[in-house]
DNA sequence: ACCACAGTATGGTCAGACCATATCGAACCA
DNA sequence: TGGTTCGATATGGTCTGACCATACTGTGGT
């Protein structure tokens, strides 16, 4: 017997459909930042779908950084679109990473290649430095390794920032938060810190001058004796 | 009246209960990609949960990237642990656009950023360039800008797999999916790939031999050819 | 050795209930 | 008039239990 008719190869699941529904009216409406979804039942019955559809999709929205669900009731209430695209890259890396399917070299190496370009960027901007110093005063307080890190990956990260890119910056932002244990255990490795803070003066002061080769050089020694392991 | 008990800031919802105890047993397990989960019932059995927080937790795990869930019976079926972190990226970018929150201009700067630092890459480590080759006659032999781009795609693809670096190679394929319709409209605009194809052929030579700034000055050039109104 | 078919484990979907939380609003009191 | 209290309500969060669709498994017959 013949077989006319087409067989799905893929089936759709309820919660793409509505995911996809939901992405339309966020184009069709132009819907952003701040604006509120319907509620989980209205939208159910809208779609004629169940409520556990709409709720599985929205768990996906979620997690992609794109809304953020507030119980209760009121104008702050539901579900509200946002971009938080960062806790979604953290994510990522810091699962793909536990699967081994990513290595901390390509991560670090990732890390590398942004931080060079962004504090290109930011010197050939003359972006504001203010945080950058404010993150190296925080270092120079710090009293363990994790306070260390912790005003470290703002430094790096105001780098990022600075360059006026958004993505770079989310990525960059991800990239620290995933690596953070690592970060912790090379800088206790290395015990003195000094050589970190020389370097870390130099990348402020060429970024402030404007000094994009100066920055990229500085950036990269910075890094090779950040984790010296790593570089051949 | 005293209180002298904590009240949690943040509820912690069961779902993510469910996520933190599936990562915990990913990393003290040691689980790795093919690897199966438990099912949804037993699961939610075993932690003492609904199937519906469980599936909740599934459904992020599943948009992460870190597991595919099949139907049915058998060694196949279930939710198995797998590496796909490009389709989460992509559908990152492409909500985040859709959002206004990322700007295309952002997305190009970042695939500038990387493509140069690939080919570069590539370039040092004498790459196999026998994917990049396939994918420049799959561009001449192309007959609308849709196929011209998708084979386009797949050449500068290629090159970040070239770089040996997952992670970016996997943002690279997602900036690229993101920017697709975009491409399509600028090699469209554009009219003749005679230029492209020309830096192509450069670019491809330039890993060949293995000259690193060649291979750079060729990416920078060609994107400056591609998309003429984003750069100063 | 092959094939047909019932059994079963799996995810997918639904309906309906109840809970916790936060706001709203009306009634009440000062 | 002003404030406070407290019930109503809208929202997400969770659970239960059912049923469906799918795809393998195994059994029994040929």
């Amino acid at each position: 017997m013949e077989d006319t008719g087409w067989r799905p190869v893929k089936r759709t699941r309820t919660f793409e459909d509505v995911l996809a529904q939901i992405e339309r009216r966020i184009a069709e409406d132009g819907l952003t930042v701040g604006d509120r979804l319907p509620a989980e039942r209205q939208l159910a019955e809208q779609l004629g779908v169940s409520r556990s559809s709409v709720r599985e999709a929205m768990r996906v929205l979620e997690t992609l950084g794109v809304v953020s669900s507030q119980v209760g009731r009121g104008p702050d209430a539901g579900a509200v679109l946002t971009s938080r695209p960062d806790s979604a890259l953290t994510d990522l890396l810091r699962l793909h990473l536990g699967l081994a399917s990513l290595e901390m070299r390509e991560v670090i190496d990732t890390r590398h290649m942004i931080e060079q370009w962004a504090a290109a960027q930011a010197a050939a901007a003359g972006a504001d430095t203010s945080a950058l110093a404010a993150a190296l005063a925080g270092m120079d307080g710090a009293r363990t390794a994790e306070e260390f890190v912790e005003h470290d990956t703002a430094f790096h990260c105001a780098i990022a920032d600075a360059s006026g890119n958004r993505l770079i910056a989310a990525i960059m932002r991800s990239l620290r938060d995933s690596m953070r244990r690592y970060s912790v255990e090379a800088v206790q490795r290395l015990g003195d810190t000094s050589i970190l803070r020389a370097d870390h003066v130099r990348i402020l002061e060429a970024i402030e001058r404007g000094e994009a080769d100066e920055a990229i050089r500085a950036v990269s020694e910075h890094l090779a004796h950040a984790y010296p392991s790593l570089f051949r």
